[in-house]
DNA sequence: CTTCTGACTGGGA
DNA sequence: GTCCCAGCCAGAA
């Protein structure tokens, strides 16, 4: 299982509603503090077919940004899916992760 | 093998 | 609060 793999994986579980830090992510994958450039960088590599399948959109940065601005769906689109989920954005475009930050569990809360 | 880059992070200005 | 700089991990050239 390559890290690509891995990451999509885990980003598969983030629940409905919630979201996770490239940070965290990185963390679960390869248990690196630092590895979050790379999930972000996997996540720039997911394809196509799996962008339906992989909420890539519930993951945000450590300041409960989005950092997507470069991707090619753009921050706006991702925006646009969270809030469909009930997030809601700060004025400056920042959500609460005490809040919706993803706790790692699957099963329960 | 070495070098570069990236949807990040944390600290300092 | 925002902006800029240096460091981290994993893959591609």
């Amino acid at each position: 299982m390559n890290f690509f793999e891995r990451v999509y994986e885990v980003v598969e579980k983030i629940p409905y509603g919630q979201v996770a830090t490239y940070g965290q992510i990185g963390w679960m994958v390869s248990g690196a503090p630092h590895a979050a450039r790379t999930v972000g960088w996997a996540l720039n590599g997911l394809p196509e077919d799996r962008i339906n399948e992989v909420p890539w959109w519930r993951v945000i940065n450590a300041q409960g940004r989005i950092s997507n601005s470069r991707a090619r769906h753009g921050a706006a689109e991702q925006r646009r899916r969270l809030e469909e989920e009930g997030i809601i954005f700060d004025d400056t475009d920042r959500t609460d992760l005490s809040v919706y930050q993803w706790n790692g569990n699957t099963k329960e809360a």
